[in-house]
DNA sequence: AAATATTTTTAGACTTGTCTAAAAATAAAT
DNA sequence: ATTTATTTTTAGACAAGTCTAAAAATATTT
């Protein structure tokens, strides 16, 4: 069995979400942004973790997961999720306030701790963001979404999610009261700028360009 | 504020749980036994939490903790111990599977979740090996407790806690019926090895010095 | 196709935390 | 009071992960 380190780890689940997000091999300027850190240590931990195949790498070319990689970030990502779901249903904070404490608890290692949780908090399929969970096989669930953006007046639909998941957004939607499953009515689109004019629980606000492409809705 | 890594902390710990098995300064070759390092390892790293004035240190005399690095350790101790409380009730590990994962757990950093955790544990005050948790001001309870080496035959006691939190121990401890709470009454102590013979719920059992050594009692 | 711009890699350096081996300080024994 | 043994510190090295600056490769323009 191989050991990894929380440094490698993070890297193997921005290369999945980079992946994710944009199909293809990940470009190193793309992870070290990802990263925060320079070309130059994205360089140098790519060579370690094609060392350890966990991703295949060809210079200049990007890089790709291989199964155990990919097996690596799924696990990462779910037990980041369950994490959160611990510390927003158990816990009681709030879904802006616990990312960073599962950045941390992500790389607790250990036999059965993922299962026990999930286990322990029902199986949740979904974070408090709105994220699939993948289960202990690393099966994803997949969900039709879609930005409110993406919606024509007179459409309505549930909040399924966001794309944003800092505290200033994630704040904004609480003094909104959006949260996920309040129901969204799209108005009318702003022709000037594309901004949403909504209803919200008979209540009317406008949404900028901005935020409406980072909330994820199921049609109703 | 002051920020430390793992390994410093993981220090800090060390030299708290020797001092108070063993009053006064903490030298270096029981620092670094502890920690499984070498000397040489040791030294390097008091210079450096001498450094951050989290430790008073001379050089060849031992080291003792400031009241910074005394509320540091303290703290640490009350997260490790909070969260085996977590993994035993919560979770359902047994006392012998937790704490290499609260070893982990204990260097979460972040607003509030030890507090939140130990409100939604119920303001513990023992860990799952009988191990007092310091409250959130780093005030520390108290409790008679004895090892079942100094009872005299005919006296009785309740468990409280054990000496040794290694796997082996605590498992023989369950095939015996021993837990936390369990009474145990002292029937007669063998010369020859100084073993116990005991009387636990109604059946009789004998243990070694060893295992007598490692069980502490509140007595009846 | 050559020149220019961009991206990526290499080279060399730094920090943390560790090691072994040697030197220095302290303690114990004769 | 020396000698001997033990403990501790210093010196020098290494791995992981990061940085900046320079070199090399690739992509884009003209
Ligand atoms: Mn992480
Ligand atoms: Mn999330
Ligand atoms: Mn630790
Ligand atoms: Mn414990």
């Amino acid at each position: 069995m191989l050991l990894t380190t929380s440094a490698e780890e993070n890297y193997l689940k921005a290369i999945f979400k980079i992946s994710e997000k944009d199909p293809g091999p990940v470009l190193t300027n793309a992870l070290a942004t990802a990263m925060g850190t320079s070309a130059a240590s994205a360089t140098d931990m790519l060579k370690r973790l094609s060392e350890k195949q966990l991703v295949a790498y060809e210079k200049y070319r990007g890089v790709t997961l291989t199964p155990e990689g990919n097996r690596l970030a799924t696990s990462l990502i779910r037990k980041h999720r369950l994490w959160e779901v611990f510390l927003v249903e158990k816990l009681g904070f709030a879904w802006d306030e616990v990312h960073d404490f599962a950045e941390q608890l992500e790389h607790v290692q250990g036999d059965n701790l993922t299962d026990r949780l999930d286990e322990y908090l029902n199986h949740p399929r979904f974070d408090p963001h709105g994220d699939p969970i993948p289960d202990a096989q690393g099966r994803w669930i997949r969900r039709p979404q879609v930005r409110l953006t993406t919606l024509s007046p007179g459409q309505k639909g549930i909040v399924t999610g966001v794309d944003d998941h800092t505290s200033p957004f994630l704040q904004y939607l609480d003094e909104l009261g959006i949260a996920l499953g309040v129901a969204i009515e799209l108005l009318d689109r702003t022709a000037y700028d594309q901004s949403s004019k909504v209803r919200i629980s008979g209540k009317e606000y406008t949404l900028s360009e901005k935020a409406s492409q980072n909330l994820f809705l199921r049609l109703e």
